[in-house]
DNA sequence: GTCACTTATTGAATCGATTTACATCGGAAG
DNA sequence: CTTCCGATGTAAATCGATTCAATAAGTGAC
């Protein structure tokens, strides 16, 4: 059975299709009896309306697409779900795509979008996209960026300030009575990473007696965790920090398992925080001290941001960095 | 300025617009030099094909909707993962929708994915929904549903055998020595709450030492497992359990919680186990035994199902029961 | 009863890409 | 030299919904 289209209902209705689309779109424009007869058709027939032909003549496509980092991680569910949130509310449906850090990936959505001529872009970029997603501003799909601040560049943004994040741990570390803290967690590489340690580095300046000192690792799991703590325990005990700031809460929890194990007892003997504040740093059986990132205001924020941007093109550029927030839990206060 | 289309492409190629057409969906009907000035003008023109057109045209949509209960929850974006993989080889777009467990999101999305004409739905159903999905396969929109058997429906569905997971959750339990086992966690109006507490009453009724008691909790998250422990350690030491099966991860991590910090070591006095062997269970303080669920395959499998469901529309209904597996750690086993 | 004006409705054109049926051409075969 | 063929290329129709310009039907005012 072939889907009954706005000429079957028109026919049912015993109207012309072209009023079964005023009726569906303008419905101010059409009779009261009108309009009963034609929803009546329409539930008669089933009629579900054939968007692609919609958003052909339309000219324009309301959706909007979103690409994660990680679909899996916490923090970009968190902002998805603001997002999406709001673009809900503007009636608009949310494309997401989760480039799990490819490039490749990220580009193959990137194309999708674009084919589909969504209204704007959402983008945690991995690769070397920002030319792209100047091209495709300048072709009128508006894009904003999430988690990277793009410089001077024309293209909107919402980010993190992670600088004052790792300021705000080693702070809190400082306070506590730390002298030698431990930043672990990251390949250098990783702007995130490098901001926060800056950060840190910045606070421990200002402390004539606190030292830091960075043990990258390669990824960012909790397994990096216990492989750079037990490196840690294997030094002889005057070699050994007093604090560790985890670069996030997954190495944050790798650290805590293999202190706990050792014997060590966090707070008292080592102080821990993480970052991200994901909902396992409040739940590990000693709760971690975190930094929290306003993951779902920074999702809605962005969506904001994109629908000024559609709505009038010539909106200015705007950048909007938030501010991380300390949470302070039992493994860095006893 | 307007987005260029086939025409311009077309012109600027010195062809026509069927030709560039050609040159893009039927490469070997079109000759060399052609071919290569076509891609040439696409090139310089930065056309992208309107994906509107080419469906309205082409009369079906490639991608396929699925729509998951939380996509917070490390178990479905697994299940998202596996199926989009597989869907990826194929050539089709995954469209990915969470309803949060609302029934009314889990509407709107359905209704968008039936206005698109997507060629398949994946689906972990929240609401009443089977009426809906019935209709939407007889209207030639094939639906595979996930984790929930559909019985002798004519959906196809792919689901985890919980019966058995509480079994081995039991059996592994008994095996180590408990004889009071505390099944902690879910609204008991849960199917697989419900499904898991099953299993394990059976396995325990073979073994004449042993006993379950059920405990309910309003959610499934670590401050239920909190607030039930707690209550089973405000008993005196004669009428507490010996071992606690939580209903899934998130409600073992809050049990361990409470357990560490009340002075109660795991696994010697009291043992642990949860349920779906997310990250955070092997990555605990205490790494928690846990029943896995193959969340991956049975995405990737979903996909499988829909895709022959799509290719022959009368292929038969079928039902996958995965199983689930042990994962042994040290929270029960010294 | 006529004119001006609002309200309802409709036929036909349109969005952009694809496809179908047909035209063209160079050369091979007769 | 004609005929036929494969290989290329093209004009025009098509997908389904929406919109524009135009028609038809009411409503009042004079």
């Amino acid at each position: 059975m072939a889907m009954a289209q706005v000429r079957d209902v028109a026919e049912r209705a015993g109207v012309s299709p072209a009023t079964v689309s005023n009726a569906l779109n303008h419905p101010q424009r059409v009779s009261e009896r009108t309009l009963a007869k034609v929803h009546a058709a329409i539930e008669e027939l089933g009629y579900v309306r054939n968007d692609a032909a919609r958003q052909l003549r339309a000219g324009f496509n309301p959706a909007v697409g979103l690409i994660v980092l990680d679909a899996a991680n916490p923090y970009f569910t968190d902002v998805a779900g603001g997002a999406e949130q709001h673009l809900r509310d503007l009636g608009r449906p949310l494309l997401l795509g989760n480039s799990s850090q490819e490039s490749d990936r990220e580009v193959t959505y990137l194309n999708l979008f674009e084919q589909q001529r969504v209204a704007g872009i959402l983008i945690a970029p991995v690769g070397n996209v920002l030319p792209r997603l100047r091209k495709l501003k300048s072709n009128g799909i508006p894009v904003v960026i999430i988690d990277r601040k793009a410089g001077a560049d024309e293209l909107s943004s919402v980010s993190v300030d992670d600088e004052r994040g790792g300021w705000l741990a080693a702070d809190h570390l400082i306070s506590q009575g730390a002298t030698r803290i431990a930043v672990v967690g990251g390949p250098e590489g990783l702007r995130q990473v490098r901001n926060r340690l800056r950060g840190a580095q910045q606070r421990v300046r200002q402390c004539a007696e606190a030292a830091v000192e960075y043990i990258a690792t390669s990824a960012m799991d909790a397994a990096a965790g216990r492989t750079a703590t037990e490196a840690l325990l294997s030094r002889e005990a005057k070699q050994r920090p007093d604090a560790v700031f985890a670069t996030n809460d997954l190495v944050a929890l790798g650290v805590l398992q293999v202190l706990v194990r050792s014997g060590i007892s966090v707070p008292q003997d080592i102080l821990l925080a993480g970052y991200d504040d994901i909902e396992f740093a409040a739940n590990a059986t000693i709760p971690i001290t975190s930094i929290r990132q306003p993951a779902a205001e920074m999702g809605e924020h962005a969506a904001q941001l994109l629908q000024r941007a559609i709505e009038d093109p010539a909106s200015p550029v705007q950048h909007t960095v938030f501010q991380p927030e300390l949470i302070i839990r039992e493994s860095t206060q006893a």
